[in-house]
DNA sequence: AGGCATTGGTAAAAGAAATTGACCTGTTCG
DNA sequence: CGAACAGGTCAATTTCTTTTACCAATGCCT
């Protein structure tokens, strides 16, 4: 490791911005100016340092600066300083663009809405690298493994270590194959839905009780579930013709558009929280994670 | 002049130490202790830099931590932006040195003190330069043209704008040739000294008077003055056997330690005021001006 | 010349930081 | 298991920065 620096005989690093500034100018207005401080800061930085080093770097010329010649010879070592560090922020954050983005969902999510956006976001930043992981069905966010989550979140994660921002409810409805639904008649009851095979996930049976609740009926099935445990078998065993199934977010878009779903009832029971992106608080500012989420919330906002 | 430097992509520059120790030390405490701040500190910023760039810096490892990829990406180059600034500082000062000093005085404190000790300082100190300049006899230290001044001030000069160093006092007291004082008599009374001719200098004329008050008589001159413009002059004539003059500080040292001048009278009056080193108050911690005014102050105190 | 805009410097006050101290959590080692 | 240790967190304090007014000096423009 190397060896320890004088750090004693460094000036005040603040002020050093103001003494860049102040010598590339030959101004102190123009360095407040530009530094979007006033006068008197940059007069005060400025005299710090000259305070620091026990020599004097601008002498009053009329009513001008000029950069004395130990001015104009620290200049270049500060400037080059600088630079140094530019480039160093630059190289972090190259490094950072190329070790991938790691991206949790559920596999439903994965499946049915990632699947077909990620293409897109990458071809939009073609800098960034991804790899998208689907984990099992109870789970939480996990930040060790990954840097983004798309989740369901009841509430609000707790604001003083997730980043979180909501992107669609949780809104569930019922879908189901076109033919199914001419099997069921042409203009369905509830009562009559309640007599088909409804498909239901594991972890959240209660799903279409609350669906048929806020319909304004008590449910009481008829025919024993097909109990599944993601919704992506449910809907394919919809899409197949074999039941119903309660979607519980934007994730059949495309299959309702072909019409390979259709929608037995207009019915949709907004739930309490939502979808939405999470991160690790402390992370919210890194480049990936922010144009990713950025991206997404934007594609939401406007799919294009 | 070089172009604009993005200041606003630079991290916060003073936590760049922080960040520097830790990297170095692997341990936040360790750089605490180098940097004789406490371990939150530390923390705190490097909190700060990872807030900055959107970035990790360190990964906690079971109860020590370690530079992630990124610190190890970013710390060369704040190693290098650092050592650019220290060789900076380096230059300033090596620069500072090539510069003459320059030190201005009275003709006579250049010509019977300085002319004597100068050669002395600089022998002690090789790498300073000096350049010593005299000037007219009503003088006030003159910051444009003068690092450092060795004057007569009757009260402390205003310490907002001057470093002052007082150096010995203003003791005034008669000198002569042996050869007048013979003449004078073996055992000479203030009386019988107000017959000789006494050499004043124009501008203190009064410190005759000071000097016989002090010593108890009116003065009442018998001989007119042998007036001159300064004191290396009296100084001359009292050489001479011409008249006695009256020394006003540390002038004479070794004319009365050689016999070619003499104390006709032991009496010494201390005026107000002293003689001492003057600087700009900005320039006292520039390297040069302390280096005189430490080894005059040190001489003065023990001449060795 | 004389008035006015411009440039810096200065000092006290307000505002924004960094830093500390006290406390907490988790790890390691005997 | 418990003591020693490494870090993190948070509020309170202390320390810097910055600003707001004000001043003096300079140079420009009638």
């Amino acid at each position: 490791m190397s060896s320890k620096l004088e750090f004693r005989k460094l000036p005040p690093l603040k002020a050093l911005k103001g003494f860049e500034a102040a010598t590339r100018h030959q101004s102190i207005r123009d360095a407040a100016t530009e530094l979007c401080l006033t006068h008197p800061a940059i007069s005060h930085q400025v005299q710090l340092i000259e305070g620091a080093l026990g020599v004097q770097l601008f002498a009053q010329e009329g009513r001008h600066i000029v950069s004395t010649e130990e001015g104009r010879v620290l200049y270049p070592y500060v400037r080059s300083a600088f630079e140094s560090l530019l480039e160093g922020v630059e190289a972090v954050h190259r490094h950072a663009l190329d070790k991938p983005l790691r991206v949790q969902t559920y596999v439903t999510a994965s499946i049915r809405w990632l699947a077909r956006r990620v293409p897109q976001f990458l071809h939009a930043h073609p800098e960034i690298k991804l790899t998208l992981s689907t984990c099992a069905v109870e789970w939480d966010f996990d930040d060790i493994h990954a840097d983004v989550g798309l989740v369901y979140c009841e509430g609000v994660p707790d604001p003083a270590k997730f980043h979180w921002v909501p992107l669609f409810e949780y809104a569930l409805f019922p879908v189901c194959s076109p033919g199914l639904l001419q099997k069921i008649g042409p203009d369905p009851s509830l009562a009559g839905l309640m007599q088909q095979p409804l498909v239901a996930i594991y972890t959240e049976v209660q799903n279409w009780d609350a669906w048929f609740t806020s319909a304004g009926t008590v449910f009481e099935p008829k025919v024993p579930y097909l109990m599944v445990d993601t919704l992506a078998v449910a809907l394919e065993m919809a899409l197949n013709g074999e039941g119903v199934a309660l979607v519980n977010g934007p994730f059949v878009d495309q299959d309702l558009a072909t019409g390979r779903l259709v929608r037995p009832f207009d019915h949709v029971a907004t739930c309490p929280g939502s979808w939405g992106l999470i991160c690790r608080k402390d992370m919210k500012d890194n480049l990936r994670i922010r144009t990713f989420i950025d991206w997404m919330t934007a594609h939401v906002a406007n799919p294009g």
